[in-house]
DNA sequence: ATTACTACAAGACGAGTAA
DNA sequence: TTTACTCGTCTTGTAGTAA
């Protein structure tokens, strides 16, 4: 499940960081709870019940521990809840940023996009979420790495959050949807992150209740731009 | 007194950046206890007193309340702890970014700078601090718009504190110092940034050990490179 | 409506300590 | 050395309520 930074106390949210800047998110680190006590500036014994409750309970590290220390490493939950931080704080400090637009050039996937989505579970959730139901194919976009650092602070906003389901034995996980919009372009458009946190990843899928590619004529290599906005009502406080 | 992000509780930082949303640094914002509440899923009580705190307690923000309702602006302090918060996110993001660079051209100030820092107590604090003794003077940059964002980020990590004291009845206040390196330069550098909290502004001075002016052979209008270095052991944990 | 007090409950913290 | 338990204390949150 995705979480919230208000469900977190600073000391939580400001461990996160400090194993962010480790880069416990990439490899797992060594450290021990003294450390950690040092660090906060205070007891060894409030580090160690951080730490279980970060990893047991809200599942934000994975986390060992043994009798001569710990080794922990930032899942992509935790990397979620500093994306999530960083969005809220840009939107604070930066309060006339209304819009946030990115490039993408068109590419052809293994239609794996349209595999997916065109799950009937999936496709009931669209309609009912996001209002409208998808054209039964998606456009994949690649993001040049200029425009990535934008792309994360889109995925850092409360997604609409279509639900995985289990068929045939199978597990199809949450989708993560952005609403968007196409300049000049009436339709409804949303882009989906397939799988949960991929910070970082530079290709996004788009789906909308039209055949983008027919009605915006792309083919692959064409550039397209897309317009994330910031202050529509978002679900981020339900 | 600078405060640290460690010193506040989630829900004092969560509010701090829920009023910057609502350009509560610009202005007043009017608000009411249980509309905080609502958003922050907790009680009336509960949003009274985390007012109450960041107002009295830690002069965050100004606040004002009256029977029909509360007035919040966020104080200069307030916004600090956003950018401090903001530092150690992108610290923590992007752990690969050891080294901010940011471009100035020099310009004639009214020597305001050399008055100030000439003041023996300033001097002493600078020998002590920063270990150089600076040149009785301070060169003067304008910062390009583009860059202005890179040193919000430089203002929001922990400064080296020059104390401020009274002298002949005038208050002279903190002097908030960033240690800067100049390309193919080994002299000391620090820049100084005169009055607490002047995000957004354009301006910087720097001090050093040896006349920039002169051994950079610098006049009105040359563009100068300053760089500054994350990862340098930092107080912040002092 | 509001804010914010008091009183009590729930939760967090740290000292001591076992493994 | 570690981690992490128990337990007493202190802090923080909420309900009721006054202004």
């Amino acid at each position: 499940m995705l979480m919230k930074i208000f469900d977190l106390s600073s000391r939580e949210l400001n461990l996160l960081i400090y194993f962010a800047q480790l880069r416990a998110n990439e490899k797992e680190i060594s450290i021990t709870t003294s450390q950690i006590a040092d660090f906060f500036k205070t007891s060894q014994q409030t580090a160690s019940r951080c730490l279980i409750r970060l990893s047991k309970e809200l599942g934000l590290v994975s986390w060992r521990s043994t009798r001569k220390g710990s080794f922990v490493q930032l899942n992509p939950l935790g990397l979620d809840i500093l994306h999530q931080l960083r969005f809220e704080l840009e939107r604070a400090l930066y309060p006339d940023l209304n819009i946030i637009t990115i490039h993408g050039s068109v590419f052809s996937g293994l239609g794996e996009g349209k595999y997916y989505i065109s799950r009937s579970s999936y496709m009931d959730s669209f309609v009912k979420k996001l209002g409208f139901k998808p054209f039964h194919g998606t456009l994949n976009l690649r993001i040049p790495p200029v425009d990535v650092d934008r792309l994360d602070l889109i995925r850092g906003s409360w997604p609409v959050i279509i639900p995985g389901f289990e068929e045939g034995g199978r597990q199809y996980g949450d989708v993560l949807c952005y609403e968007v919009k196409i300049p000049s372009l009436t339709a409804r458009v949303a882009a989906i992150v397939p799988r949960r946190s991929h910070y970082g990843s530079n290709v996004l899928e788009l789906i909308s209740d039209v055949n983008l590619r027919e009605a915006l004529n792309l083919e692959d290599g064409s550039e397209l731009t897309i317009n994330y906005l910031l202050n529509q009502t978002s679900e981020y406080d339900k």
